[in-house]
DNA sequence: CGTTGTTAGTTACAAAACCAACTAATATGT
DNA sequence: ACATATTAGTTGGTTTTGTAACTAACAACG
């Protein structure tokens, strides 16, 4: 046995880090080519109004706690998608520090494009599971993003 | 029913290739803090180590290859290791377009720590999980990452 | 009140990633 | 043999991210 192999008496290649990493980069390149071809998205924005598109309205704030971005990330896919006019910003009147941010019909036509297409892709990803297995990768991840 | 929730009848919150997102970040985070606060390592660094360190000398190529990393990212992490004095270079005889990367006994030891660390971060994140079900959670993952 | 602390969000600067162009060595086709 | 194409690897310039410091609004406590 050579000197590298028996460094370590386990495969690091099965080291779930890596895996999920590059299962990670795998599973969304495609997608990430669709939305960034598609409308000039990056990730971040990407995100941002998938949040607002699915749960409606909340603050920046609201944001960084749900997707899990520093508030910086958000602050600037929220520039960028105001820049886009997918989004508008409106300050709270009770606390003006708040601003409440919301999907302009083009910003909601673009996360029902993305959302129905996302749904291709994650079919696609998932064509070769079963329900149940698909059921148990999705608990499995949730109990690791520790959702 | 409101506007935003009628766009996309699923729950897009398990979506997949964002679920692996949130998990992959989530499980490297501890691991990616001892690296980088004890030999000061970027996970493209700690990479290419853990590639010649499990499967030993090879070529920057074959790291790209096996460990889906662009060039110019693998030929900055050797540049970088090369710094540390973990790995040295040799040009091949037959091929002086080639070079040979090998880690020194710095290398080897840092490998071997970060190797048995992985390991045991490996195992505290599947804690949670049965024999079975870790196996398949790899299985699931392997394929989705197209291994 | 007024000082101090906290929270929401932005900005500035540094680190890292991305992409395209580049060099140098080898392979291929005529 | 020589022009052209490929391959391994590096470098430069731009984009994106990360980190820390900052502003503005509010809260809490004396």
């Amino acid at each position: 046995m050579s000197d590298h192999e028996d460094a370590v008496d386990f495969d690091l290649r099965g080291f779930l880090p890596y895996l999920l990493n590059i299962a990670a980069e795998e599973s969304s390149a495609s997608f990430q080519q669709y939305y960034k071809g598609r409308y000039g998205m990056l990730r971040t924005e990407w995100r941002v109004l998938f949040h607002l598109g699915r749960y409606g309205a909340m603050t920046a704030k609201e944001i960084c706690d749900r997707a899990r971005m520093h508030k910086t990330k958000v602050s600037r896919a929220v520039a960028a998608l105001q820049a886009k006019r997918f989004l508008t910003r409106s300050q709270r009147e009770d606390d003006r520090r708040h601003e409440t941010l919301a999907l302009t019909s083009q910003g909601r036509q673009a996360y029902a494009d993305l959302a129905a297409q996302g749904q291709q892709f994650d079919r696609a990803l998932m064509a070769d599971f079963s329900e149940e297995e698909a059921r148990f990768l999705r608990q499995a991840l949730e109990r690791i993003a520790k959702f």
